[in-house]
DNA sequence: GCCAACGTTGGC
DNA sequence: GCCAACGTTGGC
């Protein structure tokens, strides 16, 4: 089993909202990396639910890929602002998994105190800041965990 | 709201 | 295929 995290402006689409969804396509990713990463998640892996651009950025809540990477069929749809032109059924650029929710964290980490932890040095959400769906080592996977028991 | 980092686009 | 210009993300 592999571990993820999963970036999103909670404006946009927040943890409490999974809660309520179950389960919901994480649609919209346009970019190259990002769709790998999920093109590379099997179903049963679990990831951090993160939240970005707001004061306290900060890891909230796990959730588990429930479905396999399939078409993101928000780049056929004219009306969504996903739209991709250049997008052919045939040939589909992108692609999303559904995750699930499946439990908060005890506490919120901070993207400062993943920061503040030496350990998590390598971490992807540290040294490549802007990839909103990031591999995550089993190891971080438990620093972070660890963090998310204390205080 | 600013701006650094960095991904993407397009001219050559 | 390089790289400058441009656009976007996201921390602060």
């Amino acid at each position: 089993m592999h571990h993820w995290l999963f970036k999103t402006e909670p404006h946009a689409y927040s943890f409490e909202q999974l809660r309520a969804d179950r389960i919901t396509p994480w649609t919209g990713v346009r970019n190259w990396q990002a769709r790998n990463n999920m093109k590379a998640m099997e179903v049963g892996d679990l990831g951090f639910f993160y939240h970005s651009s707001i004061a306290q950025p900060c890891a909230v809540g796990i959730c588990r890929v429930v479905k396999n990477a399939y078409p993101d069929f928000t780049q056929f749809d004219v009306q969504s602002e996903y739209y991709d032109a250049t997008s052919r059924k045939e040939r589909p650029k992108w692609y999303m998994v559904d995750v699930e929710y499946v439990e908060p964290l005890e506490h919120p980490v901070t993207l400062a105190q993943m920061r503040a932890e030496p350990r998590l040095d390598g971490m992807v959400l540290l040294r490549r800041g802007r990839l909103s769906v990031q591999p995550v080592t089993s190891r971080e996977w438990e620093i972070v965990l660890g963090l998310a028991q204390q205080q």
